[in-house]
DNA sequence: GAGTAAAGTCAACAAGTGTTCACTGAAAAA
DNA sequence: TTTTTCAGTGAACACTTGTTGACTTTACTC
């Protein structure tokens, strides 16, 4: 698993990358990796199930240790981003598989990250301005946030890691971009609560 | 460039078709694509190009033929399914090539959409609810609506086209989350106008 | 220490890969 | 009408690909 996701970095993703190549870079013949996986999807879906549990550790991290009230938004970017860099494979194996994968390593991405957006709307359903909103806006909006989460991840790791100011150029943005969806949240009415 | 566009329908990736294979449903021996690209890399780039140009045409068209005010996110939002289903090989395309390609692929797609991004903006400079936004976070907005709007597309792709209840879902959901962006704008303050 | 199960090796297979070369036929330009 | 350009052909090249079967080595259990 470590070789497939030292081979996607960079150029490669992992559609692209063979069983071969794999197995060379584990320092095994190719054989051998038959013993462990049944072919390429199957080390696909292990990939997946390793990286969403590395997000869901960053998670109960998260929640374990609160981050003070004020800036929380600008503090849960920071951490977040700050985390991806540090587990770069994973999240660059997510990103690039997300939409050009197999049909059922898509699928299983898919399905973690509806899992995820669910486990951030209950994050979200105490905050007293989110009163108003119902379970499937409460996921609208928690989907809403993902989705600019992972489009600054996904820009960061395409940036060389030396140039921090267009880091934190993509970090800022995204800041921002947060902080208008909960200004929006604060103003919204859901149709029936 | 039909001939891979149809290789990329369903399962595979652009980085994962092969020039041989191009060339076979192109109906063409393979030494016969040297007479058009220099390789893979370049049709993928001509591909990147003509997909664009598709957006672009619709962006077009959409200025020309404007929108009634009242309605107007619904309509916008329900206008760029509707030809994002219709022209489905391009954004198949450009959804999947977006983070696992090549990086010229990738970097050429990242430019077009930042392209995108700037001419959405100004189109919305206009609106009277939008005055008080200078030119960094009116881009900063227009950077999450096209974030959601792509999001959105991406998923559509991957539901069967028969599925219409799916597709609705992900329309309806789409929307909202679009007015929810337009609500947080109109609560926004730019820290220098 | 013997016996078993897991992990790894080697060799072979048919098939597919990118790229090149000299060549042919048709269309366009002179 | 001759010449030049363009698109396509067929064959060959040296490799890489996924998968298999029969063996050997390593590690763990009784």
């Amino acid at each position: 698993m470590d070789a497939a996701l030292e081979l996607i970095q960079g150029e490669r993703s992992f559609s692209s990358i063979s069983l071969r190549e794999v197995a060379k870079v584990g320092g095994v013949v190719p054989a051998a990796f038959y013993r462990h996986f049944s072919g390429m999807e199957d080390l696909g879906l292990a990939l997946v199930d390793d990286s969403f549990r590395t997000l869901h550790t960053m998670m109960r991290e998260a929640r374990s240790a609160p981050l003070p009230p004020s800036n929380l938004i600008a503090n849960s970017v920071a951490t977040f981003l700050k985390y991806s860099q540090d587990h770069r494979p994973h999240f660059e194996f997510i990103a690039k598989e997300r939409y050009s994968g197999s049909s059922a390593v898509r699928l299983a991405i898919r399905r973690e990250i509806r899992l995820w957006v669910s486990e951030l709307a209950a994050d979200l359903a105490p905050f007293p301005k989110l009163k108003s909103f119902n379970g499937d806006d409460l996921r609208m909006m928690a989907g809403l946030v993902v989705n600019t989460v992972i489009a600054a991840t996904e820009l960061i790791l395409d940036v060389d890691t030396k140039d921090v100011a267009e880091v934190a150029r993509i970090h800022r943005n995204a800041e921002k971009q947060i902080m208008l969806i909960f200004l929006g949240a604060a103003a919204w009415k859901s149709q029936s609560s």
